[in-house]
DNA sequence: TAGAAAAGGTCACCGC
DNA sequence: GCGGTGACCTTTTCTA
């Protein structure tokens, strides 16, 4: 078996990638101090599931699940590659595993009531739906802390595991197989973007302790399939890798077995560490250092979910059969990996820090480039909302009035999902980066507001899940002049369940202990909607200047999504 | 320095 | 027979 041999490096972690660096998941979502927050990857010799998996900068390597994180401690990781894995010559190359993050999930409870006030108010968007005519609820406070994505679904508290197999079993014959206790560890939403080297930039990256994972099963969905399966049965009265509630032991945050510890900074089990292991000793063959460095970072995010996606139907009898939440996250969370560039792509031959002459007025050139960007994302997002399970089965007609009427706001509520507002990096979904003063002179404030957007969702550490759920949501609503307005109805409430069921099976995430998580996450919507007509107002404003005229499909949504 | 955490290695088992 | 899986083991590193 080749051996992709990890050294263990104690390079300054900027060797390699400044404080920058994107973290995956979404460094979001964890809840514990960061600072005291334990740097588990400091040996690992390959890339975090998370690059693999959820690549949340997925902190956000999130899939845009990006995020930025506190600076916690940094902790170097080398990997080396294995062309040369087969070489006792390996090279390392070291990385602070803590900047790469995801916007993981805050676990949390929410008011039950709350969340049913706010499912029933998604109902229209721009017509006055009571989910946008209702306040937005503040911005939580940025949360020092974090908790292993990966964790979170299962997130034990770091204990020991028992003694024995049968202290295990004992154990396990008292205690549910699926239970869940409170991550050790919150995760700050935000994670650093590291400069050094712009093209790993990488919201999909995601941090050794924050995880992006699609396919966490609430609770009740995993007992349902222990009901349904004989061996799940077995599994969870006789088997040791039952875990009881109390027990100190996590659950893996890929198939939700018994997971003592982390593995590549992911807590899982044997089996998803083997898979893990050898999927990338596969990978690993006859890459160069530099090929496998890029491997590393950048693909991870698609490959991430594709490890996770793969694994758990193929792998994981117990769990099945998925409860179909499961199924739809996992699936959306793909389409939306798919839809983001990858740090490969991330373009940087136009960013500036520092703007000289900050323009008073927009040149032609710039409200070119800002129609360009306009409607080089409304390509991308209809190809995303194509791959929506289940979008494709609305008549045509609704299918272009969801994604025009929500176009705006999905720009916004992705751009700002990806980008870095503690650094003013703005990055597009072409791949495009630039710093917030280069947009000014043709976003004008709107761009401000979408900074201040993207912080307050970073601070609500959402993991790539949520995020893929929300942003279906918002194209998933009641519109005006829907053909099969039931249709759509039923899909939300759909996604909304999932979105729940998300957040409960996550429950063990501090971040979302906090009160109305959910509440608030919806609440973003009606945010959302302030800023599209924010945004509207902008292309108003650039079509009175006629410098350039807007692109037809520019001009078309800004008569069609007028609210008036 | 002991214990914990996590990485890699090994091999029996299983399905194709 | 082959390849994948996962449990168990050893080794390495970190931390108190």
């Amino acid at each position: 078996m080749p051996c992709v041999q990890g050294q263990y490096a104690s390079l300054p972690h900027d060797t390699y990638f400044s404080s920058e660096f994107l973290n995956p998941d979404l460094s979001a979502k964890l809840v514990m101090d960061i600072s005291g927050q334990k740097d588990q990857l400091s040996t690992s010799s390959l890339p975090s599931i998370n690059t693999l998996v959820g690549n949340s900068y997925v902190g956000e390597f999130d899939a845009y699940s990006c995020r930025i994180t506190n600076s916690p401690p940094a902790s170097t990781v080398s990997f080396s590659h294995s062309a040369e894995s087969s070489c006792p010559q390996m090279q390392s190359q070291a990385f602070k595993l803590d900047d790469l993050q995801v916007y993981g999930c805050y676990p949390g409870s929410f008011a039950m009531s709350c969340l049913d006030e706010t499912l029933s108010s998604c109902g229209s968007d721009y017509y006055g739906s009571p989910v946008y005519t209702a306040a937005s609820p503040p911005t939580s406070g940025f949360q020092a802390q974090s908790a292993p994505i990966w964790d979170s679904p299962f997130s034990p508290y770091p204990s020991a595991p028992p003694s024995s197999v049968a202290d295990k079993t004992a154990m396990a014959q008292h205690l549910s197989f699926f239970t869940f206790s409170p991550a050790p560890e919150q995760h700050s939403p935000l994670g650093h973007h590291q400069d050094a080297l712009p093209g790993h930039d990488d919201p999909f990256f995601l941090s050794p302790q924050q995880h992006m994972s699609p396919l966490h099963c609430p609770p009740m969905s995993l007992d349902h399939g222990c009901m349904e399966s004989p061996r799940i049965v077995e599994g969870s009265m006789m088997s040791p890798k039952c875990h009881n509630p109390g027990s100190s032991e996590g659950r893996c945050a890929v198939c939700g077995d018994n997971a003592s510890c982390q593995h590549y900074g992911v807590r899982t089990c044997e089996g998803c560490k083997g898979f893990f292991k050898r999927t990338v000793q596969k990978n690993a063959k006859n890459v160069s250092q530099l090929e496998w460095s890029k491997k590393l970072f950048a693909p991870t995010a698609s490959k991430a979910v594709e490890v996770v996606c793969l694994r758990n139907p193929r792998l994981c009898p117990r769990l099945h059969p998925q409860p179909p939440s499961v199924n739809i996250l996992a699936s959306l969370v793909r389409s939306h990996l798919d839809s983001n560039p990858t740090i490969g792509k991330l373009d940087y031959s136009k960013y500036q820090e520092t703007v000289d002459n900050l323009k008073e007025k927009e040149d032609a050139a710039d409200i070119q480039q800002f129609y360009d960007l306009l409607t080089g994302s409304l390509d991308v997002i209809r190809n995303w909302a194509e791959t929506i399970p289940g979008f494709k089965d609305f008549c045509t007609e609704d299918q272009e009035l969801l994604l025009e009427s929500a176009f705006v706001e999905l720009f916004i509520l992705r751009l700002a999902y990806r980008s870095n507002p503690e650094k003013n990096k703005l990055i597009f979904c072409n791949g495009l980066v630039l710093h917030r003063l280069q947009c000014v002179s043709t976003f004008g404030d709107w761009i401000n507001s979408i900074m201040d957007f993207s912080q307050s969702l970073h601070r609500m550490n959402l993991d790539v899940s949520l995020f893929a759920c929300l942003a279906a949501l918002v194209i998933i609503t009641d519109r005006h002049g829907l053909k099969e307005p039931r249709k759509v109805e039923d899909f939300q409430s759909h996604l909304i369940t999932c979105l729940r069921e998300h957040v409960n099976g996550n429950g063990s995430e501090p971040s979302r202990t906090q009160p109305n998580y959910l509440s608030r996450l919806l609440g973003k919507l009606p945010e959302l909607r302030t800023l599209c007509t924010q945004g509207l107002q902008r292309i108003f404003y650039l079509k009175l200047e006629d410098l350039v005229p807007p692109p037809p499909i520019v001009e078309k949504i800004f008569m069609d999504t007028l609210p008036f």
